[in-house]
DNA sequence: GCCGTTTTCGGCCCGACTGTTTTCAGTCG
């Protein structure tokens, strides 16, 4: 089964050899499209089964028809034309920072190097410094970056682990004085759920000054690159981080150009041009007058369009709706005023009821659900029947106090043939009942389809739990028909759920939009199973905000009161 | 090869840093 990263990695090759070759702008062609298909977060081959392929970004007559070939025969006949007049593997050298295309190709002609094995070998021998346009620098910059790639880990950190880290840096940067302004920018400031590496954008009077501190702190391992505005330092938690330094007059045009994404900058800098500007990270210009450049909403406005927050840009259609002003209004991070999916130590938490409730109460919650898990789930200690009872009653004495309000809840197993994994009479006691997967996941896709679909149809469920079933890293999503799924919920009046645990981070964005087109109403949590996992919460209100919805369309946003009578 | 809020033909993003160069090419984001 082909990739899309396998897909997007061949059209890149393309790109370079094309490149290489000398050809004009077929190579820029190639690049959209492979841009495209990495950051989808939608298989490709499911695209192309919808026959929606020419909907891509970048993706025309030509392209589409290579795709097709590949996906359906593991080939594609452009690809292995280009290849046999430069059997190299671009694919892997380019994750080696420093050798690119031509680079690459400079030492298969000058030492027939293929792979990485003869890299290797080369290095070994001190060959490369011999090379025309390398020396013993670059020689030496090789063998490093080689060691890194070989020992490098995962490719992407997950934000919900890295975004303290990140703002405990920025908070030193800020705290040092040498800094007027620090911010945020990049994927991080997005909140996608998985970051690449670390932007920051700062304004500082003493540029040389500042940049020494920065690649100076204890977070840094390495320094990859020093200039008095922009640094590049690779970090102890395995991941790059850039800094730069920019004028006063700049700073919202590069907070809007590092907070990309690529596609969205892009297009917007297309339609700059399109008015006759330009658009760059020093500003808006036409001709050498600046037109904006202080801060980011200007840059917006004056490209014709209303304001677009970072979670949304992502050139999903973001663009076209702000041009007619038609931008959702974002459920705010503030509006969520309930966690809908926690653990205690009664099943597989580690704080107890009152711990828990506790800390959700200070940090502002006027509700939370505790939705243990059912039998079904021995490994994570689950309730039966009898258990639940008693818990509930539990549950009902603590709310005879004042203060933060506990839903009597239940991660509740759907099993093998669809049916629900408590009795009735239990499942009537329950305030919030989530509906899950675990278990019994190799069906096909139709199989499973209609087991959720059957316990979707029950009417005794609100919710589904983290849907696609993801591990972000670990393992993909459940092949499930989701358009059918969406109908089903849609016609029951089921939730879907986002789940903000950094590595299930599902729904995903892009599912959470679509189902909202079937108005589907959705219910976040954190999923804590201790209590620092309660701020994982902040995360789902982050992918629904990735997912253009708005307070009324994410039931954490009512009271406990409103909340009840949604009770099954 | 792709694309269209000036276009179905004629454009296609651009600046910082590094190393090996004597004025720039390659890489990266």
């Amino acid at each position: 089964m082909v990739s899309n990263k396998d897909l997007a990695e061949k059209l890149d090759t393309i790109a370079d050899i094309l490149e290489l070759e000398g050809v004009k702008w077929e190579p820029r062609a190639y690049r959209t499209a492979a841009l495209t298909i990495s950051s989808l977060s939608e298989d490709i081959n499911k695209i192309y089964k919808e026959g929606k392929l020419l909907e891509l970004d970048g993706v025309g007559k030509s392209i589409a028809n290579s795709i097709k070939e590949y996906l359906e025969s593991g080939k594609m006949s452009k690809y292995e034309e280009l290849k046999k007049k430069y059997p190299i593997d671009f694919e892997t050298f380019r994750k080696i920072r420093g050798l690119g295309p031509k680079r690459a190709y400079s030492l298969y002609k000058a030492l027939g190097i293929k792979d990485i094995g003869d890299l290797k070998k080369a290095l070994d021998k001190g060959k490369i410094r011999n090379v025309e346009g390398f020396g013993e620098k670059s020689e030496d910059e090789i063998r490093k970056n080689l060691q890194s790639f070989m020992t490098v880990k995962s490719d992407r950190l997950l934000l919900g682990y890295t975004v303290d880290y990140a703002n405990s840096i920025i908070e030193k940067l800020r705290k040092s004085g040498l800094f007027e302004k620090v911010e945020l920018a990049g994927s991080m400031r997005r909140m996608k759920e998985t970051i690449g590496d670390m932007d920051i954008l700062a304004i500082s009077r003493k540029p040389e000054v500042g940049m020494d501190f920065f690649s100076k702190m204890d977070e840094v391992t390495d320094i990859v690159v020093k200039g008095p505005t922009k640094t590049t330092v690779e970090l102890s938690i395995g991941t790059t981080c850039d800094i730069r330094i920019l004028p006063k007059e700049s700073f919202g045009a590069a907070m809007q150009y590092f907070t990309g994404n690529k596609n969205h900058n892009v297009k917007l800098r297309k339609i700059a041009i399109s008015k006759g500007l330009k658009l760059n990270e020093y500003g808006l210009f036409k001709g050498k007058i600046t037109v904006a450049g202080k801060n980011e909403e200007e840059i917006y406005n004056k490209l014709g369009m209303e304001f677009i927050p970072p979670e949304l840009r992502e050139n999903t259609g973001e663009i076209e709706a702000a041009q007619k002003n038609k931008l959702p209004k974002l459920v705010g991070y503030a509006e969520i005023i309930g966690d809908l999916h926690a653990h205690t130590k009664d099943s597989d938490g580690i704080n107890s009821l009152e711990e828990m409730a506790e800390a959700a109460s200070k940090k502002g919650l006027k509700y939370i659900a505790f939705t243990n898990h059912s039998k079904g789930l021995p490994v994570a200690n689950g309730l039966d029947d009898k258990r639940f009872s008693e818990l509930n009653k539990k549950i009902e004495k603590f709310n005879e106090k004042e203060g933060i309000k506990v839903l009597k809840g239940v991660e509740l197993e759907i099993l093998k043939d669809g049916s629900l994994d408590l009795k009735d009479e239990t499942l009537k006691q329950f305030d919030f009942v989530i509906g899950a997967l675990h278990q019994n996941l190799k069906m096909d896709s139709k199989d499973l389809t209609n087991r959720l679909i059957k316990a979707i149809n029950s009417g005794k469920i609100n919710t589904v739990a983290h849907p696609t079933d993801r591990i972000i890293g670990q393992r993909e999503g459940l092949k499930l028909d989701f358009d059918k799924v969406m109908e089903a919920c849609s016609n029951n009046n089921v939730l879907l759920e986002i789940d903000g645990y950094p590595e299930r981070s599902d729904l995903p964005f892009d599912l959470v939009k679509k189902a909202k087109d079937y108005a589907i109403r959705f219910s976040l949590g954190s999923d804590s199973h201790r209590l620092e996992h309660l701020r994982f919460l902040n995360f789902a209100c982050a992918i629904a905000r990735r997912g253009w919805l708005e307070k009324k369309d994410v039931i954490n946003t009512l009271g406990y009161n409103e909340v009840l009578k949604l009770k099954r």
